[in-house]
DNA sequence: GATTTAATGTGAAACAATTCACAAAATATG
DNA sequence: CATATTTTGTGAATTGTTTCACATTAAATC
């Protein structure tokens, strides 16, 4: 959001435009933002330039991060696609699959198998995996990730993996999220509430 | 999980193992049942298939709800595919594009046209759909959405959308998942950890 | 330059979530 | 059947988060 602002000639930019293009409160954003020292104008608001240059360096944006990714299935080849990871500073170095006929080269992008991970991990220096496998294998690859030296783990299989405390897991549940979405519609179905 | 102990005989299940399976501290595991008054037993734990049933009614997974799916590229095509969401009562009825080449059958999906988006929703009562589109149509797509009785939002382009008070939106970030793991690791990544 | 206005920055209050601690119940054991 | 054990269920204490309220600052206006 600030790069577009910015990139739109933008300079400043107040606490609570930031909240209304992210979903939090005003005060959210200035708590968060006073959290790490980052600082205002007391009256012309955030310098989107500095924002920008503070968040990279919060963020750790400023070096891209190398990550892998495990799984080229429907939702891994869809990830691989995804172009906007680069804009944040996340590059896939490469992807695996177990599958051989997935690891034929198509166009877009070289699909590795397996034995490959040991070398490129260690050659770009690796420490976080996005894991898109089955779930009967997700346990499994990820132990095999950890022995290589991954220390993130970005996961979209639905079972808690099983991990040394020194690896951060992060459990990404689509089903989850669109499930808490028809609770919400279904138990709030009030009135009509017309909309016009 | 309750659904694969289940059906693997377990007939009681433990807040510990509950827990375990799903990040939750025991506490926060009965406490959670607790409110919604879900019963175990002093000292059998909670029986597989009593809880099997209050949940599906808690989550009012008894009934399927019926869903659409606008934007069929790259992760759209993926979520198309993805069967586990049959399972947990969430049913894709319809899958639209505004791409004539996306709407030509492929073998598995029918992808449909906008124009019939009006049609299908109130054929099939929808009231929640997943939002695929480029960040661009995103505000439009939803304004259409909302329009033909759409009440429920899972949105997964990075933009956030504005709605009436009445419509609940669920924002999916995966860029921000993935973010979040490489920001831990890397403010985390204190001495070795020796892993034996 | 005095006064009004619009924003930040941050304690304090209100609210929410999590953890602790343990009594109560059910089963197991001797 | 008495005692030990295991697990639930839930108040109370703790910790964390969000909102409120307002002093402070800087610019804009008159
Ligand atoms: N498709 C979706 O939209 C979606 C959404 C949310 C979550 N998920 C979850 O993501 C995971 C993958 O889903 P999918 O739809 O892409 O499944 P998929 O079956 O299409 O893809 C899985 C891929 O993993 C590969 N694989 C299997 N075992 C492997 C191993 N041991 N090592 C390396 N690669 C291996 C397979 O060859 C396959 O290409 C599943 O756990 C699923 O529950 C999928
Ligand atoms: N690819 C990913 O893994 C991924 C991950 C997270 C978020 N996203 C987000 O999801 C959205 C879609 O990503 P994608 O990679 O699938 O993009 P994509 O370009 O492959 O697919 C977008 C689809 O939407 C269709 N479309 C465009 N305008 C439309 C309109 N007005 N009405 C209906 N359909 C329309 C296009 O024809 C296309 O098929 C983007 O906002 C992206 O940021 C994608």
């Amino acid at each position: 959001m600030v790069v577009r602002l910015n990139a739109m000639g933008v300079t400043t930019v107040f606490s609570h435009t930031l909240a209304e293009g992210s979903g939090f409160t005003p005060e959210q954003v200035r708590k968060d933002f006073s959290e790490y020292k980052i600082r205002g104008h007391r009256r012309g608001g955030y310098s989107t330039e500095k924002l920008l240059s503070d968040m990279e360096s919060l963020f750790k944006r400023d070096r891209m991060s190398n990550v892998i990714l495990v799984g080229m299935g429907n939702l891994g080849q869809a990830l691989a696609r995804y172009q906007q990871l680069q804009q944040r500073g996340i590059n896939i170095v490469a992807t695996f699959d177990i599958d051989p006929y997935k690891q034929k080269s198509r166009t877009e992008y070289q699909v590795y198998s397996m034995d490959r991970l040991q070398e490129i991990v260690e050659r770009f220096s690796v420490l976080v995996a996005i894991v898109a496998v089955p779930d009967i294998s997700a346990q499994d690859v990820c132990s095999q990730l950890i022995d290589m030296g991954i220390r993130g783990i970005v996961n979209f299989s639905p079972v808690m993996l099983k991990v040394p405390e020194f690896v951060v897991v992060n459990n990404v549940s689509l089903s989850d999220e669109i499930e808490s979405v028809i609770w919400f519609v279904r138990s709030l179905k009030k009135g009509p509430t017309l909309y016009l």
